[in-house]
DNA sequence: ATATTCCCCTGGAAGC
DNA sequence: TGCTTCCAGGGGAATA
């Protein structure tokens, strides 16, 4: 599913078509994880045009005036598309949001792991109290291998469940943590807790650039991700080690192995990350 | 509070 | 071909 680097390239795209419509309707096709009520969100939404789309975490936030907002998360499988009102729909769409211009979003999920609901905002710009407790955003300046150093203190899960903990710093999901730990040559069941501030410095600078790089290639297409146009991602040309068992480590020239930490599959070098 | 396990749901790939 | 089993990028609840 969708990472930080997949649901910045969607809000990204859906930032540049989806600004000045207005709604006219909401259709719903499906159940998601949570409820929503088709009906509820016409009526609110209805004549409401749409101001822009924000991402925080891996949620998405479409933003309308009066310090309303659709939040929105991919889970594992959704996505979104954007097409003409008449198209057929496809076998897995739940919502669709219908706007005044005949244009029409579209929201699809096999896995009905995601979910959108309205959320009212606590001030123009800001977020719904469901995203409070969440970390640091980690392509922020002020997020550092500091930052991570003073949250691990004490701390003996291993760092790389630690990492993807989104109240520890938010976006860093299964792919990216393995490629991350990977570039900081620090193995991924090591107590976080007993990493060094050179290691936590390491991991940060990994991690934001495994992100940032990402984000240029228009994030990984492992499965099922797609852009909101419908394409795939080119980041997966990119990865290192995650999904490269018994493959050769591009530095050592070691095999790459799997293991499984927290219920994730793992991917690591033995050779060079200690 | 933290760590671990299980579960939500569906489809695709691999194994037999 | 067809059936079975395993696995999947997230996150939250329940359990020690």
């Amino acid at each position: 599913m969708p990472e930080l680097p997949e649901v910045e390239t969607v809000v990204r795209a859906l930032n540049a078509s989806l600004p000045g419509k207005t709604v006219s309707a909401v259709c719903s096709m499906g159940k998601l994880r949570l409820p929503f009520d088709a009906g509820d969100l016409t009526r609110r939404l209805a004549g409401r045009k749409i101001l822009g789309v924000r991402r925080r975490a891996k949620y998405i936030l479409v933003d309308f005036p009066g310090q309303l907002a659709l939040l929105a998360h991919l889970g594992m499988t959704g996505r979104f598309r954007l097409e003409t009102t008449g198209t057929p729909g496809q076998k897995h769409d739940r919502v669709a949001f219908l706007f005044e211009d005949g244009s029409e979003l579209r929201y699809s999920d096999a896995r009905r792991f995601g979910f959108i609901k309205l959320a009212c905002l606590p001030r123009p710009g800001g977020f719904p109290g469901d995203l409070e407790r969440l970390g640091p955003e980690p392509l922020e300046r002020s997020f550092t291998g500091d930052v991570l150093l003073a949250s691990a203190a004490g701390r003996k899960a291993p760092v790389k469940t630690f990492i993807m903990d989104q109240k520890i710093v938010v976006g860093v999901g299964n792919i990216y943590a393995s490629e991350a730990l990977y570039g900081a040559g620090i193995n991924p069941a090591r107590p976080a807790g007993l990493l060094s501030p050179a290691e936590w410095r390491r991991l940060a600078a990994e991690i934001k650039g495994v992100l940032r790089r990402a984000i240029r290639k228009g994030g990984s297409t492992i499965r099922s991700y797609q852009t909101v146009a419908g394409t795939e991602g080119g980041f997966q040309r990119s990865l290192r080690v995650y999904g490269k068992t018994g493959g050769e480590c591009p530095r050592c020239g070691g095999r790459i192995e799997s293991t499984r930490l927290g219920g994730r599959s793992t991917f690591f070098c033995p050779g060079c990350q200690v």
